[in-house]
DNA sequence: TTGTAGGCGTTATCAC
DNA sequence: GTGATAACGCCTACAA
């Protein structure tokens, strides 16, 4: 390997026979006198000279890294891909590179990567915090899609409860009564707040909480409606619920009779058969808002904590607008 | 604001009344002698110390950072949210942190991204190519899911023909002789593999490539079954040309009529009526090869450049099965 | 305007 | 084994 040191700040002063602070002036900005400016320009086109960011960043007054971090449950789920997109594209503007990582839901994972992340200096953390008691951050942090246990600090929030209420109402005027909760972990955030939507709706079925994945669903749906007095709808209320739900109404060929209002979006929901009305979330918008909250408070804010909530969308679709039979 | 300053190695040091480089020693693991370290844990427990990662790789020998740098054409996007978790997870295992950014296909912006990675000093870079010229790296990368242009380095890459070949004889086997190909940017690798897969299997019908999303594909797909000589089988060569090919044939009602292979799979594709028959790839496979293989060479690896390429799975689901009518 | 010197937080090299 | 000291690459007073 020739594998040859990079070139530091001390090789293009001595190439443009300047010193080493007239360098450091011109890298940052300063114009300096056009003859030396050149120079230095020349060396660093020559040397292939790229400034380290982290060495100056240790030196630097304000100590700005221009880097954040981002934990989330898991980057490969589609809707967490599309928080960290819209955290990406505001930290770009302000020049900051996005650092990302999956907690899986574990607390202690979680610890140990805001921890790493900490280590690096990050300027600020956007968070999706797992159910465990949230550790109080020693440096900026924003919380999104959750909000943290025990810590008071911005959050920004998918407006949950109001998606769900708008999500049972709607099946409401269209006449049913007996209307199915079908939700995920009940210890989560978004779980309760859903289901606190579909209550206040004037949701008063059969409520199923706990159900992990998508086959779970399946299998509970299959139940419900093979039971006593069948729901005539069903709320699912979140992602991969509403997946086993389609393919249980598809099982049982009763996908026209029965109907179905679904928890955030999924790709391919518009060519089902019927079509499937969700409650849509706005994931883009929902990393966006936290990334500019996070870096108000890089850039010194100290007012009191935020909450900001997201509102959803109802699109409708067909599967939702089935009236009872 | 209180805002104090991090404690430093030094405040460990005068409060444990040792020097400050038997601290380092105690931080960097070296037992010493037990009651010094003791002392030396108590004052970092007691400050809440955390060691400066950055300052710490400016000064060691080996001068890793533990970070790499993951560029892809879009972290919004479920295949590449998937081959960053892939990416990420070993990254993890190695107890370094993924800093993540999407191109949006610039090449301008691959070079500026890239270029800030490389400020920050990551260990390694794994970046999924924009049809530009690729520059050649400064810092040990690998390419995934497409090959760089004119630059020799290791790359994984999906089987992007070997699987639009099975996808083909797939139709072919169920008596279809007029089967479409549907792809999008001809630019972009994987869709001139795609085209030699169809072909090399016997395709020989009508080629529609540079289709720009969902809704293109939809006008492409009902121009083609509306015209002279339609299709009797469609292969469709990316995500969101499949999602506007299912639209297109359920608006004109020939989705049972009509048979549909796509490449790449879907949420909910099972879901479909009928289900969607697809060439899965295996994008966490594909992430998780890239960075072992960066490692490697962060490791000192000094071989030659390989390439290695991830099978794809056919999934049978109805919509390929369809029969010529 | 430019150069000189000191220091950011840490590790490496020495004496002891 | 521990401790003093130089150095990593850079920025920032301050002096020239």
């Amino acid at each position: 390997m020739p594998d040859t040191r990079r070139p530091t700040m001390k090789d293009v002063a001595a190439l443009a026979r300047v010193s080493l602070s007239t360098v450091s002036r011109v890298v940052n900005g300063d114009p300096g006198r056009p003859d030396l400016a050149r120079r230095i320009q020349d060396a660093i086109d020559l040397l292939g000279y790229e400034r380290d960011h982290t060495a100056s960043t240790l030196r630097r007054a304000d100590r700005a890294s221009a880097s954040i971090g981002l934990l989330v449950a898991d980057v490969g789920n589609p809707f967490f891909a599309a928080v960290a997109r819209g955290v990406e594209e505001i930290a770009r503007e302000r020049g900051s590179v996005t650092m990302v990582a999956s907690s899986d839901e574990d607390p202690a994972r979680e610890r140990e990567l805001a921890g790493a992340f900490a280590a690096r200096r990050v300027d600020g953390l956007i968070v999706v915090p797992t159910d465990g008691v949230t550790a109080p951050a020693r440096v900026p942090t924003v919380y999104v899609d959750r909000p943290p246990r025990h810590v008071d600090a911005d959050t920004v929030l998918t407006d949950n409860a109001g998606g769900a209420h708008s999500a049972v109402a709607h099946l409401r005027s269209h006449g049913h009564r007996r209307i199915a909760f079908l939700g995920d972990r009940s210890t989560l955030h978004t779980a309760g707040e859903r289901l606190r939507g579909y209550r206040s709706a004037g949701g008063d079925g059969q409520v199923i909480m706990d159900l992990d994945g998508s086959s779970a669903a399946f299998d509970a749906v299959t139940a419900l409606l093979t039971g006593d007095e069948p729901p005539t709808a069903l709320f699912t209320a979140q992602n991969l619920i509403t997946a086993g739900a389609v393919r249980a109404l598809r099982a049982l060929g009763s996908q026209h009779r029965v109907a179905l209002v679904g928890f955030d979006d999924l790709p391919l929901a518009d060519a089902l058969d019927p079509g499937l009305t969700v409650v849509a979330q706005q994931p883009v918008t929902l990393g966006r808002t936290a990334a500019r909250l996070l870096f108000e408070r890089v850039d010194g804010n100290a007012a009191a904590p935020r909450t900001e909530v997201v509102p959803t969308t109802l699109v409708v679709r067909g599967s939702g607008e089935i009236r009872p039979g």
